[in-house]
DNA sequence: CAGGGTTCTTGACCTGGATCAATGAAAACT
DNA sequence: AGTTTTCATTGATCCAGGTCAAGAACCCTG
């Protein structure tokens, strides 16, 4: 590459590239996963140019506040996040995990701001989509728009199901159920879908699962007594999908 | 004492006024609350002649089911709805009640098959808007494909609240939070916001708010020994909406 | 308007998972 | 290195709300 004196970040120098290029969309790793799938190559250089590719964020550091103004919808390019809302008191509910290709933000479409808080998990980075700019470009771009109803609609079905979870569901089908999820979406992105790293703590499984953190040490530990998943600190290691599927509920 | 001889009639009327004018959408009670709203009249005629205004449903009589193909987006015109989904045994969860200018079905637009059963809750009508025509006709009318992510982005803030109540709220808190959403929405069409009728049974509330029907009575009870709220069989009056509103956690 | 179903209420009891408490195991900091 | 702080596990206890049971009030439909 380039610019071989100069010491910025690595994603850095390769949002640079790709910008001088124009392709940045195309030679993605998640192209398979995110927004521009079905765009033609022209409509794709066009919302290459109003994709904003350098947000990188640390541990904790949050991608939006609730109630602050929409900006952007924001894809995740690596790392996780988690959205939260609040009520009165000090309690919080987790209301999501999202992965590389994921969409954070929609929510905000509506009123105009996020209805929800995104904090990093761990040190991850986003592609950025201005509202206003996407909005414009959408208008001449019928494609595009029913891609993001499309994830729209996408995150309204897993929220019913998590509902369904939340309502109706006993700790240990909750339990398996979100593993299971897990496992299906690291193997969307081309992972094991029997070997991965928890990147959120036992609080935020058991807060977005409806339980104590100490529910959730004690079904884990049941489910490695059952030899259904070996744990070790965060790394999950499924030794028996098919029973694990059977306890989903 | 039926609530729904009150609203029916006048709803059924109107739309036959309304079909012989093709003025529909404009001289509609709902129009304030709808799709065609900030529509540029042309557009608004353009998208009056794909609305099928006929279905009629009665009490139970499914709008649709899980898993049939997505056919058409629809917008409650009178009565009232309830989604729901299942779980592998016999379990269900009510994931939603829809009243008069809200939308059903936006969860099937991803997998283009429906991701819930709607079913009518008393005797009820809705228009329908056959998806297949509305992106043809969208992909010419920007504003009515942001008005259908802004109702999609509605509705998944509202769920992620439903997630916070459902993990986080205890059964009173859950309980005045149901009232209260109610109360709103009744208001937001022109109706008393203390005084309404429930059109959904004690085991749907129950199964909604993920708690047991006796509970259920129980906590309407106790609302009521508590001069908050008074119930007359299917009927509610908020006697105290402030001291309801301080229970909402 | 009788009778058979369904839905609602109320009481008595029980349990899944929360809470409390104590300890161990990692990180993060100095 | 050691020290502090956060995070995870494990055990003991408790309680909000579920379950069971039995009426009461409300439908329907003939």
């Amino acid at each position: 590459m380039t610019q071989a004196n100069n010491v910025a970040p690595l994603f850095m120098d390769i949002a640079k590239v790709e910008h001088e290029h124009h392709l940045a969309c195309q030679s993605c790793a998640l192209y398979r996963l995110c927004l521009p799938l079905g765009l033609h190559s022209d409509d794709l250089a066009q919302l290459d140019t109003i994709i904003q590719r350098s947000h990188s964020l640390s541990r904790n550091q949050s991608l939006f506040d609730y109630l602050a103004p929409l900006k952007s919808i924001y894809v995740v390019r690596s790392g996780a996040f988690k959205t939260t809302v609040a009520a009165s008191n000090g309690r919080e509910q987790v209301t999501g995990f999202y992965f590389p290709g994921e969409f954070v933000g929609m929510d905000a479409i509506h009123s105009q701001s996020y209805q929800s808080t995104a904090k990093a998990l761990e040190t991850s980075s986003v592609c950025e989509l201005p509202f206003e700019r996407l909005s414009e470009i959408g208008a001449a771009m019928p494609q595009l728009q029913m891609q993001m109803m499309s994830r729209l609609s996408k995150e309204l079905s897993a929220d019913k199901n998590l509902m369904l979870l939340l309502g109706k569901k006993t700790a240990e089908e909750k339990m398996a159920t979100f593993l299971l999820s897990l496992s299906r979406r690291f193997q969307d992105r081309g992972f094991s879908a029997t070997e991965f790293q928890l990147s959120m703590s036992r609080a935020d499984i058991a807060n977005h699962l409806g339980l104590a953190v100490e529910t959730v040490s004690r079904l884990l530990g049941r489910l490695q007594d059952g030899g259904l998943v070996h744990f070790e600190g965060k790394s999950v290691n499924i030794k028996d999908m098919h029973a694990l599927q059977s306890l989903c509920g």
